[in-house]
DNA sequence: TCGACATTGTACCGGTCGGTACAATGAGTC
DNA sequence: GACTCATTGTACCGACCGGTACAATGTCGA
C-alpha cells in the first residue's frame, strides 16, 4: 500500500487559511510554508504548478466540502425544508459564525477572479441552483424560488463582509436568523 | 491663489480603480503609476506616506462621496422614503449597476482589514446607522429599522460579490429591485 | 542489502516589490 | 534675471517575490 500524500486534506486546509486571510496576491510562498511547516521543495513536490495550482486545489477542496455538506443535502433531502435547514447549519459552522470569510467570495472581488473564473462561477452557480430547486420543491414558484435563492446566497456573502468590517460576530448570526424566517424555517426563541 | 493639487479628485479616482481591481497587495506602485501617468517621484510627492497613505486617501475619498450622496440624503431628507430612494439610485450609479466592486468591502475581507479597520468600520457603521434612522422615521420600530438597515447593506455587498462571481450584471439589478420592494418603495413596471 | 522513488532542505535565479535620494525641470513672483 | 517652491524622471536600495535545480535524505518492497 502506497501513501498518496500525507494528509492532503489537512494540508489543503492549512493553505486555504493563508489564502483566506491574505488573498491570492498576499499569500506568499513564505507564508504558506510557515503555515504548513513545509519548505518550497515539498510544496513544489505536491503542487508542481506552484501557487496557482495550490489555489485551484484549495478552491476545489472547498467546493467539494460544500458539495458534500450543502449541495447534496439540498438536492437529496426528501424534505426540502430539512435540506435548507441543513444548509444554514452547515454554513454557520463552516464560516465559524462569521469568524471566517468566504475565500471564493474574496477571490471573486479582485483580479484573481479572472484567473479562477470558471471555478468561482461554478461554485456560486451550483449553490444558487440547488437552493432554488429545494425552494421550488417546497412550494415556491420557480421564479420566486430562483429570486429567493439568489437573495439568500447574497445575504450570506454580504453578512460575512459586514461582520468582518464591523468586527462583530452578531452581524452574521442575525443575518442567519433573518434568513431562517425568510425561508419559512422554525427560528427558535 | 495657489493650486493645492492638480485635480486631486481625479487622481484619487484613478488610484481607487487600481485598488478596486487588484486589492491592496495586488496594487503595485508600477500599476498605480501606469494608471495615473505619474512616476514614483510624483506619487511620493503627493503621498509621502507611500502606498498606505494612498489607500487611506482613497478610502476617505470614497467615504466622502458616500457622505455627500448617500448618508446626507438619508439624514436630511424631510421625506425619509425619498432619502432611501436616493440612496438606492446613488448606489446603483456608483457601482455602475454591478460592474464595479466595493473597494472598502474588498478591503474588509483580507488582512488589509487590520490596517484600515477604523475607516472600514466607520464607513459601514455610518451607512447602517443612517439608513436605520431613516427607516425609523418612516414608521419602523427602532428594532425593525436596525435589522432592515443591516440586511439592506449586506444585501448590496453580497449582490456585488455574486454579480462579479457570475459575471452577470442582472444579479445586481435584481437585488436592487428586491430591496426597493422590501423597503416599501415604488418599484416601477 | 539493494534499488526505486517519495520527500525534503538549500542554494540560487531573474524580476519586482515599496521606498529613498536627488538632480533636473517647471512655473510663478519679485 | 533671480529666487522660491512645486513637480518630475531616474537611478538606486535591500528585501522579497515565485520558481528552479539538485543533492541529500527517508521509506518502502524485493
Amino acid at each position: 500500500m502506497r501513501r498518496i500524500a500525507p494528509d492532503r486534506d489537512g494540508l489543503l486546509a492549512m493553505i486555504a487559511e493563508v489564502f483566506r486571510e491574505h488573498g491570492y496576491e498576499g499569500a506568499s510562498l513564505a507564508l504558506i510554508g510557515e503555515a504548513t511547516g513545509l519548505g518550497k521543495g515539498s510544496l513544489y513536490h505536491f503542487f508542481p504548478g506552484g501557487k496557482e495550482e495550490m489555489a485551484r486545489a484549495v478552491i476545489a477542496h472547498i467546493d467539494g466540502w460544500f458539495e458534500d455538506n450543502v449541495f447534496a443535502p439540498l438536492r437529496d433531502s426528501s424534505d426540502p425544508s430539512a435540506g435548507i435547514e441543513h444548509m444554514l447549519a452547515a454554513t454557520d459552522s463552516y464560516f465559524r459564525s462569521g469568524r471566517r470569510v468566504c475565500l471564493i467570495g474574496a477571490f471573486a472581488l479582485d483580479e484573481s477572479r479572472d484567473r479562477f473564473a470558471g471555478q468561482i462561477r461554478d461554485y456560486f452557480g451550483r449553490w444558487v441552483t440547488h437552493l432554488a430547486d429545494a425552494l421550488a420543491r417546497s412550494g415556491h414558484t420557480p421564479g420566486e424560488a430562483s429570486e429567493l435563492a439568489e437573495e439568500t446566497v447574497a445575504a450570506i456573502q454580504g453578512a460575512l463582509t459586514l461582520a468582518r468590517a464591523a468586527n462583530d460576530l452578531d452581524v452574521f448570526s442575525r443575518a442567519l436568523r433573518r434568513l431562517r424566517m425568510r425561508l419559512g424555517l422554525p427560528v427558535g426563541i
